[in-house]
DNA sequence: AGCACGCCGACT
DNA sequence: GTCGGCGTGCTC
């Protein structure tokens, strides 16, 4: 019996009509629609043409007459049956229609356009080969030695290497077109296109071979490869102190994965971050490794996409968008700095890659490896229920000691008269460092750092128009600028309000730079944040700067805490800790450990121990005495504590739905109808509760207010059932058009 | 979300 | 009589 009838995931169905849709199959397409192919199907009254992908085939349908698919879109299959499981995974945990997950399982390239052009094609490279036989063609270039040159010296090219691309032998011999277009019409040479990839660019690195385990180091890998040949389904937490080489176990473990013949993939925080472990990973991997992440243009997405599809590249390293990379035959994922927050999509669908691995790891029978120096609370819960294996790197790289931490309280700092950013502790710290010639870095834990304007007279201050927050100053674009929706003006010459002085408050890395050019005159200060890194690769450049030229001190944002690796850096300040620590969600304690953490870790990487100096308004804070000491264990038991206490993840698991739209009325019903809707569903499933509807922090962004619904239990998988239907309620009542509603399993914010 | 069907008021 | 208002319901 063939099949007559294909199920289709449709683009333009919305999340609360989103199901499989019948469509015949005419005749002769009966080849070309296979699983995993993009078909252009009629949909709704007016039979308006959506893109669809194949979900199924069957032999007929239930229902009693059926469109037809109007046009196959792929000569191929773009997703494998695997993935499409993954999809219709990714619509009942992620609250998005199969179709969102599809679009965000595929490279940009392989989308169309409004003129339903393709955005990036396959690139091609014109090749001449040799049509003669190797006496003929020798026999030709004595021939047209005298008469024809040129000929003669491209035919002799030729006959070296039989196939060769045409713009490389132009380049060579010097000879023009025509002469290329006379051999052919005499049919010495033949062209032809030749596919290429276009690779993004990365640094030549000589092949090195696997670095050398210490003792810990083995026994981690060993386990893991052990877990990884049982195949069967299995995550481990990989818990590993700053600088105790996890990297090391990642290259063997991968190398032992490549050597079975199945594939790796690394997923990474940001990739833009980590150029050092990019090389490390080519110099032993070479052209297996596929590189993915943003900054990548469509085309070279697309073809690294390519690559991997076709089982050229089996180490595959990128970002979040990486876990849909399409790999076959999977040994091991590994999720590098397993806490990180970029592993949560912001936008829809808003899918958590962590998530998304362990459905396909378990899918498999791959490992699952989840490495970090902090661990988040719910994976080292899973680890000490057995959930996870577990697998400990105690020590430091040849044996190093930790930094020297000293917390210093700045409210006493400010009793004793010094108002500034920088302690006296610090201070002295700071001057024995530029006496003996050794680096420092500063941190700054705050969020908007950059200047804010206010008036000196009335106190009036710039607020965006499209969201409830101040406008910041960025000095390099000179413009007061709103971080949420992007919105930006320029700054008046006085307050628009009472015509007073505007005074700009550096009320981050600026202030502090320019209270160290107090502190020490002349003494060089590298500033690295939002406002004097926008260029692509700046980053990059300001930090071999720092390195190469031995700059006393470096003052930056989050992004100095990352994996950065400074012989010379000794010494690393941070000037206030308590930022993280106040926002009021639950995983608060866990960013700041994270944090501090990781900081502490930049001092005494080389050969001279590090020291650390941590200001901070509440010094007897636990957290912050924890991440001081770095003592994980005793963080995570108190940590758990609260938890337990707050009912909160990992012992429940929790939801959030948010609504927003233009109308906060509008919100404000839909929000409160759904903590009605959802606070019904808790009762029939029990042990479930339902808090809110409150606004967010940010309450109003680009225009929209946004009110959130928290629900919280154990079982799962009925308040996800009790949530979708929510959503779908709410979202075709007609009360509450023009409200959006979103769900996400217990986001980070 | 779109789009058609359908059943009531202002117009040629 | 009919043009068009937007309430209601469905999308293979």
């Amino acid at each position: 019996m063939p099949n007559h009838v294909a199920k289709v995931a449709v683009s333009a169905a919305t999340y609360s009509i989103d199901r499989p849709y019948d469509y015949l199959i005419p005749e002769e397409f009966s080849a070309a629609v296979c699983v995993g192919t993009r078909v252009e199907v009629p949909f709704g009254k007016a039979n308006r043409s959506s893109e669809g992908v194949v979900l199924s085939l069957e032999s007929d349908s239930e229902l009693a007459s059926l469109k037809s698919i109007r046009r196959v879109l792929d000569r191929e299959n773009v997703l494998s049956e695997q993935q499409i499981k993954l999809a219709l995974f990714m619509r009942e945990r992620f609250f998005c229609t199969v179709y969102d997950a599809v679009r965000a399982m595929l490279p940009a390239g392989l989308w169309f356009d409004q003129q339903g052009k393709r955005k990036a094609n396959d690139k091609t490279i014109e090749i001449a080969t040799l049509a003669l036989s190797g006496d003929e063609a020798e026999a030709l270039v004595e021939a047209k030695r005298m008469r024809s040159p040129q000929q003669s010296a491209l035919l002799e090219l030729l006959c070296c290497f039989e196939t060769l691309p045409t713009r490389d032998m132009l380049l060579h011999t010097g000879a023009k077109r025509p002469s290329l277009n006379a051999l052919v019409k005499a049919g010495a040479i033949t062209l032809s296109e030749r596919e290429v990839y276009r690779r993004p660019e990365m640094k030549k690195v000589e092949s090195a071979p696997l670095p050398e385990l210490n003792l810990a180091q083995k026994q981690a890998f060993e386990g893991l490869s052990g877990l990884m040949a049982s195949g069967r389904a299995n995550a481990a937490l990989l818990f590993g102190v700053t600088g105790s080489g996890k990297t090391s176990v990642y290259i063997h473990l991968i190398s032992d994965a490549l050597l079975k013949g199945k594939s790796a993939v690394l997923l990474v925080p940001e990739i833009a971050l980590t150029p050092q472990m990019l090389e490390t990973f080519s110099s032993h991997f070479g052209d297996q490794v596929a590189v993915l992440h943003s900054s990548l243009s469509v085309g070279e997405r697309y073809d690294e996409w390519k690559r991997i599809k076709r089982g050229e590249a089996h180490l595959v390293i990128g970002t979040r968008s990486a876990v849909f990379a399409p790999v076959s035959d999977l040994g091991v994922l590994i999720i590098d700095e397993e806490q990180e927050e970029t592993y949560q999509s912001e936008n829809t669908p808003r899918y958590d890659a962590r998530e998304v691995a362990k459905f396909l790891c378990a899918r498999s029978g791959a490992l699952l490896l989840f490495g970090s120096a902090t661990p988040q609370i719910a994976s080292m819960y899973a680890a000490r229920k057995g959930t996870y294996s577990y697998f400990e790197l105690k020590e430091r790289y040849n044996e190093k000691e930790l930094p020297t931490v000293e917390i210093v309280d700045m409210k006493r700092e400010l009793r004793r008269g010094n108002g500034s950013d920088i302690s006296s502790i610090l201070r002295d710290e700071l001057q024995r460092n530029l006496d003996s010639g050794e680096q420092s870095i500063l941190f700054i834990n705050r969020r908007g750092t950059n200047k804010l304007v206010s008036c000196g007279e009335c106190g009036y201050t710039y607020r965006c128009p499209n969201c409830s927050v101040s406008l910041t100053y960025h000095s390099a674009k000179r413009r007061l600028m709103c971080h949420y929706c992007g919105y930006s003006r320029r700054v008046d010459s006085a307050c628009p309000s009472c015509g007073g002085e505007l005074k700009f408050i550096g009320s981050g890395t600026q202030r502090v730079e320019e209270e160290l050019h107090e502190l020490f005159p002349g003494v060089e200060v590298l500033r690295m944040d939002t406002d004097t890194v926008t260029p692509v690769g700046s980053h990059e450049k300001l930090l071999d700067e720092f390195r190469d030229r031995n700059i006393p001190i470096m003052v930056g944002t989050q992004m100095v805490t990352k994996g950065l690796n400074f012989e010379n850096v000794t010494l690393v300040g941070v000037i206030s800790a308590d930022q993280s620590l106040y926002s009021g969600d639950y995983r608060a304690g866990e960013r700041t450990f994270s944090l501090i953490t990781q900081v502490v870790g930049r001092s005494g990487r080389g050969s001279k121990s590090g020291r650390a100096v941590i200001q901070t308004f509440t010094p007897e804070n636990q957290t912050i005495r924890q991440a001081a000491v770095q003592d994980y264990e005793d963080f995570y038991a108190s940590e758990i504590e609260l938890r337990r206490l707050q009912k909160a993840p990992p012992l429940l698991d929790r939801y959030t739905v948010t609504a927003s739209g233009q109308s906060e009325e509008q919100v404000e019903w839909a929000s409160r109808y759904l903590f009605d809707l959802l606070t019904l569903s808790a009762r029939e499933i029990g042990g479930t509760s339902v808090l809110g509807p409150a606004p967010l922090p940010v309450y109003r962004v680009n225009n929209r207010y946004r009110y959130r619904v928290h629900m919280s239990g154990n079982q799962s998988a009925a308040i996800r059932r009790a949530i979708s239907a929510a959503i779908i309620s709410c979202s075709s009542d007609k009360r509450f058009r023009g409200v959006t509603i979103f769900a996400d399993h217990d986001p980070g914010d």
